[in-house]
DNA sequence: AGAACCGCCTGCTTGC
DNA sequence: TGCAAGCAGGCGGTTC
């Protein structure tokens, strides 16, 4: 599933790859997707990425935001041919994005451009006083905390469960009865580790690839993650799986307190 | 107001 | 072997 190293790996492809490039036309091939305004004729400017959303914007003051949900990819390739589960087709000169999403989560909007300031994303600006004075009395689990978009742009579960491990942490744990040592201690991890999925272009545990079709290399650095019943590699505990407000957690029980 | 819960989807895994 | 049920989960909307 897509969280900010995945996000930010396939935005800076997407720069890189087709800035300046011009849109040829657009092909909706799900009507989940719903009316996507005429995008024919515009160049691309530049590509970049707003917590877990892509944002593409064009030369007419707007911009193509794509979200990818649980299972959306983009690809970009010189095929003819309809990959499975193609939802949505951007033809430039010779190439295509198509966006692939097997569940039908992803959403596509065309909006005006607006410059947005975020104070919460961890690879960007991110205010340790406003993220104290708005979050750290709040009643919800850690781990329920750090997947909040209002306080943490693009960590999803997978990378928060790393984040905790890392930092000795139980998910579970109440996030005002952290001290603003151990919130250091938690922002310094998290940025580490999502630095490192940057690095290593994403966790490709199931399906993710990147810009291109190839998978990352950051699930070889996995510490817990689909780790159950394995040693946990911090100390001699034993990693178990968790259900933590509908969702799969994993954990060490010895070193995660 | 803040926290918990629901539903959208479909491919894969599990159990009989 | 085959088929149905269970599971996965980001996030907007709804309910408590």
């Amino acid at each position: 599933m897509p969280e900010l190293p995945e996000v930010e790996t396939l935005c800076r492809q997407l720069h890189e790859s087709v800035a300046g490039a011009a849109i040829k036309s657009v092909s909706v091939y799900d009507k989940k997707l719903g009316g996507i305004e005429p995008l024919a004729g515009r160049a691309i400017r530049r590509v970049r990425r707003l917590g877990k959303t892509i944002s593409i914007s064009m030369d007419n003051g707007k911009s193509l935001t794509i979200h990818l949900r649980m299972t959306g990819r983009l690809f970009l390739h010189s095929q003819n041919t309809k990959p499975p589960h193609s939802r949505l087709r951007i033809r430039l000169d010779g190439r295509n994005i198509d966006l692939i999403d097997p569940r039908r989560f992803a959403t596509v909007k065309v909006l005006p451009e607006t410059v947005i300031t975020s104070d919460n994303d961890l690879m960007e600006s991110f205010s340790l006083r406003q993220f104290m004075e708005r979050h750290a009395r709040r009643k919800v689990s850690v781990k329920t905390l750090l997947m909040d978009a209002r306080a943490f742009a693009g960590i999803g579960n997978i990378y928060a469960c790393e984040i905790l491990h890392a930092a000795g942490i139980a998910p579970e744990k109440r996030a005002d009865s952290l001290t603003p040592e151990q919130w250091k201690t938690v922002l310094r991890h998290a940025r580490r580790i999502l630095k490192k999925g940057i690095q290593n272009r994403g966790t490709s545990i199931s399906d993710w690839r990147d810009l291109y079709g190839r998978p990352g290399e950051n699930q070889n650095e996995l510490k817990v993650y689909g780790r159950a019943g394995k040693k946990c590699l911090r100390c001699a505990g034993v990693i178990v799986r968790v259900k933590q407000a509908g969702r799969g957690t994993y954990c060490c029980p010895d070193c995660q307190k």
